[in-house]
DNA sequence: TCGTAATTACGAAGAGCGTCGTACAATGGG
DNA sequence: CCCATTGTACGACGCTCTTCGTAATTACGA
């Protein structure tokens, strides 16, 4: 109802609020790990139509939705679209070396099981 | 029913068969997360009754088959006690420094939140 | 053999998750 | 102003998870 023309705002949690056990649960998800690696090679951030994921619309909202509410990613809307992006630093800040582990054994997974990512 | 003494096996799956979704859907939980890390500063094996977590004994019988199912642990039966460790070589070998990067991470959360582990 | 300690099995309750379909909202372009 | 694009909200379904209580199993020791 505001005038404003972007207003729409995205609920993230601060660094401080970001915690380890979400993290893990938000990356146990099949979908939302390919989300994330996907993210993670890409150099800006990409939107929601970037990813072509085996589920409807709904669901990859819902798990961005996990992802942005664990502190994984963080989302901005520009436009029509909602633009997304890995928290690399806050992460790297409160659990080092984390992430990238964890998208090393991902990538390392998928050559071992001969699936992709 | 056979006459050997000790023959109850234990349900593990091989280092091939651990998937990197179930190993931090495992890891995910705060029992479990618990459990991992007191096993981690550990030199030897622990049995179940070390632990004491603020569940009943059924939930952490659960837990443990979670952690063993999922390849974190391994488990084996010695009299009536049943001995616990961390599964660190199949986990390194499939997930260089996850393991590490995940007990870290929760030391380092348990010192910014107060809270202990 | 009996008892005790350690752990499991089973069933159940309650909550949460992943998924979908449909209807709705916001933005930008013609 | 209308429409196409992009993404959300809501309700629902089936499944899994965490937790519990109680009964049962196993092994050791007296």
């Amino acid at each position: 109802m505001t005038t404003a023309t972007s207003t729409r705002e995205l609920a993230h949690p601060t660094r401080d609020e970001i915690r380890l056990e979400g993290v893990l649960h938000a990356l146990s998800d099949p979908m939302r790990l390919l989300i994330v690696r996907e993210m993670a090679v890409a150099e800006a951030d990409l939107a929601c139509s970037y990813f072509t994921l085996p589920v409807t619309k709904s669901t990859t909202t819902h798990h961005f939705r996990v992802l942005r509410e664990s502190g994984v990613i963080r989302q901005a809307y520009r436009g029509t679209a909602k633009l997304n992006g890995l928290r690399r630093e806050d992460l790297d800040a409160l659990f080092p070396g984390l992430i990238e582990r964890v998208l090393e054994a991902a990538a390392l997974e998928a050559d071992r099981l001969g699936t992709d990512g």
